[in-house]
DNA sequence: GAGTTTGAAACT
DNA sequence: CAGTTTCAAACTC
């Protein structure tokens, strides 16, 4: 696919002249899509399917705009929106329509305010024609990543979406609607023009880089990243100085942790047959089915995570399309809660070893398009499982450990007396509804108990407002955390609130340190601290590790586990970390599940995880593991300063909890193998309370 | 799978 | 805020 002459063309040129290109006849020409009815796809998403977490859990800071901004921007990655980008020459024929378009979508830019405002800086006033004519190249490929129906049966995006539309197509809309639908479609085709076409410059570049599929996954990250009206703010170097979004997180942060070799694949598999669903996955090849694996859980993830608000269209379109494919039950429920992208966050940590994020136990997660799942116990499972996976063998998935883990990791909850509305659930704790594979009792935790729901949280955040905030914080790199320790490993994230363990010396996952990977800090109340991951009294971390370790191995020695991640978490570690601003990416995680459903998410092992009760704990450890979390406290600043602080001070927030500095950049960027990566923080979970 | 241990959450 | 109880997960056998 050549780029054409970018000189050829100006930003200014007009799209009408595109259109009536010999390129753009051609490719439109070629292109089997048909424009499908506009304004549907947001009443698809409205059913109670997809009931959206705001109605569980509604978030007063991102409400507001959600749902129409959720209509509008799922067409990003959309085969229908990308259709009408095809079809924008065939169906609109004038110029004048297509230049009303590019007018309309400069109004709406200003409507949206930032979004796309400084486009131009972010690279994307590349000339049209180029976009076009690679537009024309990626909206098949694109298109692709939509593909796969959540029932395993493939069906091509542009169908399901025409099916979509027809199945709204009989519900009331106001002329005046379906002018704003039309609108907004055009606005965002141009949209998806500028991004696809960045996302195919970039992937160029990665391509001569060698890091191919790693370019894929971030750009797509990029330009959710651009239509989430996320702002990068670029210096005249091209370096990202920052974005203004709160709701951004960014999986590029886990690229790093795929190993070249996965790369390759997922180059060739971007380059032929990208395909994510988790039905072809099954039918692919390991190798395919890492890539896909990955690419879907990233995504996924990242949408999740990006549910801050209303600036997440782009990731939440995709994010749409991935949780049509895999998540089926908590998934949408939480797509507002920011703390759920936790899981992404511990990619960066996973050792070498188990250091593919597409090992086995996630891929196989992904397959079965299982659930999140359930609880925190990431680190230490994920870990287990690293060995076994590592090697990528299916035997071990038969082993009588490995299904005891299976069975085990891929949790539900089981509570018998708190109906899970309590904290106790880690369902709840999560913002997840139960699903029937929970084995919980009188269960109230369910989308027909939404309002029981609804008033527990309330009750319970009313005590606590940050029960629901990530408990896992993680400090920047490089940078003197709170501890007075040096960010470069997992250590670097602390326990919000620290443990309070007595007998289980932080060796156990009893300990909720322990569990999320994390040292012990200060806070921790624990007695006899010896925290593989950093002890609370901050004896060198080489030195509890041995201690740790010890322990480690002989607490999990059943299982293989933990320890491989304490043990390796040093070198590997670092070695993946080595972009440690991406480490150190304030990915916002909440309790137990949320760890697990975040994992579940990223792992794709979501909702329907649970369903196939399949061993999450892999993804889950692995993300666990590396939890970065967000200082819950600074929900509220964070939402006001659209960044999260990366640097944590010691009890500077009223509870003396950790929080993060204010001052922070909250972007950063980092070159990884020569990439520039955009570092995005995750909101913390989104606050319940009212406004 | 049952029983025990553990520590967070909830309660007082 | 501290002490106690409740709870469900983690763990052991």
């Amino acid at each position: 696919m050549d780029t054409p002459d970018k000189t050829q063309i100006t930003p200014t040129t007009s799209l009408s002249k595109f259109e009536d290109s010999p390129v753009f006849k051609f490719i439109d020409s070629l292109s089997p899509i048909e424009l499908a009815k506009s304004g549907q796809t947001n009443n698809t998403f409205n059913s109670l399917a997809f009931l959206s977490p705001s109605s569980l859990f509604p978030s007063p800071q991102i409400n507001c705009h959600r749902e129409s901004r959720f209509s509008v921007k799922r067409h990003h990655f959309s085969a229908d929106s990308n259709s009408r980008v095809l079809q924008s020459g065939k169906q609109s024929n004038t110029s004048e329509e297509t230049s009303k378009a590019v007018e309309q979508s400069d109004l709406y830019d200003q409507h949206l305010g930032c979004l796309n405002k400084d486009s131009s800086s972010k690279g994307i006033s590349s000339n049209l024609f180029d976009e076009k004519s690679d537009l024309a190249i990626e909206l098949p490929r694109t298109s692709k990543y939509d593909c796969g129906s959540p029932d395993g049966n493939l069906v091509p995006c542009d169908k399901i979406l025409k099916r979509t539309s027809l199945e709204v197509a009989g519900q009331d809309r106001s002329p005046f609607q379906r002018n704003r639908d039309e609108w907004e479609e055009r606005q965002l085709s141009f949209e998806n023009e500028r991004d696809l076409r960045k996302i195919r410059r970039i992937k160029l570049s990665e391509e001569s880089a060698g890091c191919g599929w790693v370019a894929i996954v971030s750009d797509v990250a990029d330009i959710l990243t651009v239509n989430s009206a996320n702002i990068i703010h670029e210096n005249s170097d091209g370096q990202d100085l920052g974005i203004a979004d709160s709701g951004t997180t960014s999986f590029i942060s886990n690229i790093p942790q795929i190993p070249p070799d996965n790369a390759n694949n997922l180059e060739n598999t971007e380059s032929g047959d990208l395909q994510v669903s988790c039905e072809q996955n099954e039918l692919e090849e390991p190798v395919t089915d890492q890539t896909s694996g990955i690419l879907s859980s990233c995504l996924v993830d990242k949408l999740v995570v990006s549910d801050s608000g209303l600036k997440n269209d782009g990731k939440k379109k995709f994010n749409q399309s991935s949780r049509q494919r895999s998540i089926r039950r908590r998934c949408l429920v939480f797509e507002k809660s920011p703390g759920f992208g936790l899981h992404l966050n511990s990619l960066p940590n996973i050792s070498k070893g188990d250091q593919n994020p597409l090992n086995k136990s996630t891929l196989s997660s992904i397959k079965t398009g299982e659930g999140p799942c359930v609880s925190g116990t990431a680190v230490a499972e994920n870990s287990s499982e690293t060995p076994a996976t590592s090697g990528g063998d299916d035997a071990d998935h038969n082993t009588p450990e490995k299904k005891r883990h299976e069975s085990a990791s891929c949790k539900r909850c089981n509570c018998k007396r708190s109906k899970c509305l309590k904290l106790y659930c880690d369902c709840f704790a999560a913002g997840l509804y139960c699903i029937e594979p929970c084995s919980c009792l009188d269960c109230f935790n369910k989308p027909v108990h939404e309002k029981v729901v609804l008033e527990a949280r309330k009750q319970i955040e009313s005590r606590n407002p940050q029960a629901f905030a990530p408990k896992v914080i993680r400090s920047t790199d490089g940078a003197l955390d709170s501890w007075g320790e040096t960010s470069k490993t997992p250590a670097s994230a602390r326990h919000k609130r620290g443990c309070n363990c007595k007998r289980s010396s932080c060796l156990k996952k009893y300990c909720e340190c322990f569990q999320a990977g994390v040292g012990c800090s200060p806070s921790c109340r624990c007695e006899g601290c010896k925290n593989s991951f950093g002890r609370k009294d901050g004896c060198d971390e080489s030195e509890s590790n041995e201690d740790g370790l010890e322990a480690s191995e002989r607490n999990a020695s059943d299982k293989n586990s933990h320890d491989s991640v304490i043990d390796k978490k040093t070198e590997e570690h670092q070695e993946f970390l080595v972009p440690s601003d991406i480490s150190r990416l304030p990915f916002a995680y909440s309790g137990k599940l949320a760890r697990s459903f975040l994992h579940s998410v990223t792992s794709s092992k979501t909702c329907t995880t649970q369903e196939h009760g399949l061993d999450s704990s892999s993804c889950q450890s692995k993300f666990n593991s590396n939890l970065q979390a967000i200082p819950e406290d600074e929900t509220p600043e964070v939402l006001k300063h659209k960044c999260l602080p990366l640097v944590l001070k010691p009890n500077s927030s009223p509870n003396s909890k950790r929080v993060s500095s204010p001052h922070r950049e909250c972007t950063s960027t980092t070159v990884l193998r020569g990439r520039k990566l955009i570092l995005k923080f995750v909101p913390p979970f989104p606050s319940f309370s009212p406004p």
